[in-house]
RNA sequence: CGGGGCAUGGCGCAGUCUGGUAGCGCACCUGGUUUGGGACCAGGGGGUCGCAAGUUCGAAUCUUGCUGCCCCGACCA
């Protein structure tokens, strides 16, 4: 992409509304604009980014077993009055009128629905277990959205909904889906402790929080040391096959948020030098809840005996969009996002410090050409802005590598590549700069 | 929902106390000089001062009502 031909609308001073760093990049690095109070239009680069979230945590949902459905945003209120939710949900919920004066609500998650749904697609308990998640934009009416995207009303969530014939067997599904969330988060970049959790009004009593560590994070935590550094699963890794060993690992060691803490436990479990206390943003959330839904929506299926048995279930939830600033909040530095590969809205800054000298317009079009045909994604600042200015802007938007020609290198036949995150130059010339920037991505 | 604050050009702000018909920096446009970390000079365009009513010869400024937004708290992916 040619930056003179995109829209990139960047912002050199800080927006006085914008208070956390998160908010304050993408703000500044144009990849949102607040629509109204919690509520964000999604612009070009910003768009990308939480495409390549979705896309990441899809795939690790697929791998885990899961399959992927869509329901609307819209629901009827029918479902929730039987569900008892419809008032307990209270002012969060928007609630609307059609025009025959029907109930409809925009959906603050699913549960209801997707059992609803379920019920009506299944004879008997040989069709368990199944999983089935869907990626959709939500609303909660918060009382106060803040912190930009982090605490929207209007957010983009993966929910998946486990269905299982016993509670053993749900368990088996929950773990399914705790070591999906280990994968998931691995892969974009983070480091995420899961951490027991209260189960809040979902209900249940099986439940873990997904909680990565930030300085900016709004939840206090406490945890053992070791849990940052555990190893995560690999792509070969058998979802059918025992999955006890990684829950029990991951789950041994001390790890509380605020709420939970046991300062005693906490003192008593772990070292002085093993306990780490830090701020930490929640990103995803998973919960086994039995047959809350399953009975009062009347989800039963025959079992190999011939008796009604209530389903039972878990529902998993990941914070789609607020995970786009939860990265940026894990990972930037004075002057900007510093994105990981697997997110980043290009792989490559290419810039051309002095746009309109033949030479190094002749260079730079010889390099976009070559690494867009290599696969490697490339922002090309082909404007003629000066060359600090283009510093500046490529270092706020962050993509992982930056590849800087001028007519004073180029004499010389070099480049420099720059690594955004270690912030280290190296002078090479172009045909090696294409081939390690091939080798970096592909 | 309790407490605090803000609303003036695309962004950040001054002007409001003490009413006289709108200004600064950045951004933008034109020309020139520049050109490796958000340049310089000159010229220029752009604002019903959040909305409504009121007071007044006259309102960004005073009064009343409304709306939007931000921050702290309780609540949440």
């Amino acid at each position: 992409m040619r930056l003179s031909k995109y829209f990139l609308p960047t912002i050199k001073e800080n927006p006085k509304e914008a208070e956390i760093v998160s908010h304050r990049l993408m703000l500044r690095a144009g990849m949102i604009r607040q629509a109204s109070a919690g509520i964000y239009t999604w612009l070009p680069m910003g768009f990308k980014v939480l495409k390549k979230i979705e896309e990441i945590v899809r795939d690790e949902q697929v791998r885990a077993g899961a399959i992927e459905v869509l329901m609307p945003t819209i629901q009827s209120a029918d479902l929730w009055k039987q569900s008892g939710r419809y008032e307990d949900y209270g002012k969060e919920m928007l609630r609307i009128t059609d025009r025959h004066d029907r109930e409809m609500l925009y959906g603050p998650t699913n549960e209801e629905l997707i059992t609803d749904t379920f019920k009506n697609g299944i004879q008997s308990y040989r069709d368990l277990p199944r999983n089935l998640f869907h990626i959709q934009w939500k609303f909660r009416d918060e009382i106060r959205p803040r912190f930009g995207i982090m605490r929207g009303r209007e957010f983009l969530m993966k929910d998946a909904y486990s269905f299982d014939l016993t509670a053993e067997e749900g368990r088996k599904s929950y773990n399914k889906m705790f070591v999906s969330y280990l994968r998931t988060f691995e892969r974009l970049g983070l480091k995420a402790i899961p951490m027991a959790a209260d189960t809040g009004p979902i209900g249940g009593d099986l439940s873990h929080e997904f909680i990565i560590l930030a300085d900016t994070g709004e939840s206090e935590v406490y945890c053992h040391r070791d849990l940052v550094d555990f190893d995560v699963p690999d792509e070969t890794l058998d979802y059918d096959s025992d999955l006890t060993p990684i829950i029990a690992k991951w789950t041994a060691p001390y790890a509380a948020t605020d709420e939970q803490h046991d300062p005693d436990r906490f003192a008593r479990e772990v070292d002085e030098k093993d306990r780490l206390h830090a701020r930490g943003i929640e990103v995803g959330h998973i919960f086994f809840f039995g047959s809350k839904y399953s009975k009062p929506l009347n989800l039963t299926v025959q079992d190999s005996g011939g008796n009604q048995v209530a389903i039972e279930s878990g529902s998993y939830g990941v914070g789609v969009s607020r995970l786009a600033g939860a990265i940026i909040e894990a990972s930037h530095d004075d002057n900007g996002i510093i994105w990981p590969k697997s997110v980043s809205p290009f792989d490559v800054g290419l810039m051309n410090l002095k746009a309109g000298d033949e030479t190094t317009d002749t260079a730079c079009a010889d390099l976009y050409q070559k690494l867009q045909a290599a696969g490697v994604d490339v922002l090309y600042d082909d404007t003629d802005d000066r060359a600090g200015a283009k510093f500046s802007k490529m270092d706020l938007i962050g993509l992982p590598w930056q590849l800087i020609a001028g007519p004073r290198g180029l004499a010389e036949n070099e480049v420099e590549i720059k690594c955004r995150a270690t912030g280290e130059r190296e002078t090479v010339s172009p045909d090696d700069a294409v081939n390690k920037l091939k080798n970096e991505f592909c």
